[in-house]
DNA sequence: GAAGTGATATCCT
DNA sequence: GGATATCACTTCG
């Protein structure tokens, strides 16, 4: 229990992936459980941020691992990635699903009371994440992974959701049946 | 099922 | 330097 330290990310992003489902993301009052992740590669992986180059954007995913790549999507959404890999290895882990842990009450509020983070973006409204947090460090700051002692379930892998290239690669992981992923 | 949202990257002048 | 095409999603009809 406590935080992960730095070489649990230092490592294949795939590995990364796995292991982080059944791990909590601690942001100030709030803490859900991961239960839905995806992998995002450096080379080779078209559908990745990393694949169009290193950019003012992306630098991150090639920077040091356990720190946090937070963007914005369709103006209003912003996704929630943990960066993997040694330094100067592109890589990064995208968290789809939390399932609430702590906090409930806040997000509800935050939420409006409706689904809290069986989705990307929504995950991100539910925590307060923004992009106020990237490149924040997770194993020191207020926004950080904590190994609570849960053992996740059965694992399911399968392709990714909602893009156009390589879609058919099984980088996505999640806990099988839980009720909190984004899609069952 | 479709539209909407704003930052980025990639073309154009 | 400016315009437009793209986008790993959500919400509303």
């Amino acid at each position: 229990m406590g935080i992960l330290p730095r070489d649990f990310y230092a490592r294949n992003t795939v590995e990364v992936a796995r292991d982080l489902l059944g791990k909590v993301l601690v942001h100030g009052e709030t803490a859900g459980r991961i239960v839905e992740v995806e992998a995002y590669l450096g080379s080779g992986d078209e559908a990745a941020h990393s694949a169009r180059g290193l950019t003012p954007r992306t630098r991150v995913i090639f920077g040091p691992p356990g720190h946090a790549y937070v963007y914005l999507i369709y103006g209003m959404y912003e996704c929630l990635n943990i960066v993997a890999e040694p330094e100067g290895q592109a890589g990064c882990v995208l968290l789809r699903a939390l399932e609430p842990l702590a906090g409930i009450e806040v997000m509800k509020q935050r939420r409006g009371n409706k689904a809290l983070c069986n989705g990307p973006g929504k995950l991100t409204r539910a925590l307060g994440v923004t992009w106020e947090n990237y490149g924040a460090d997770l194993t020191t700051g207020p926004l950080r992974v904590e190994d609570w002692g849960y053992q996740p379930g059965e694992i399911t892998v399968s392709a990714r959701i909602g893009i156009s290239v390589s879609a058919e690669l099984p980088l996505r992981f999640h806990i099988s049946g839980n009720p909190h992923v984004s899609r069952p």
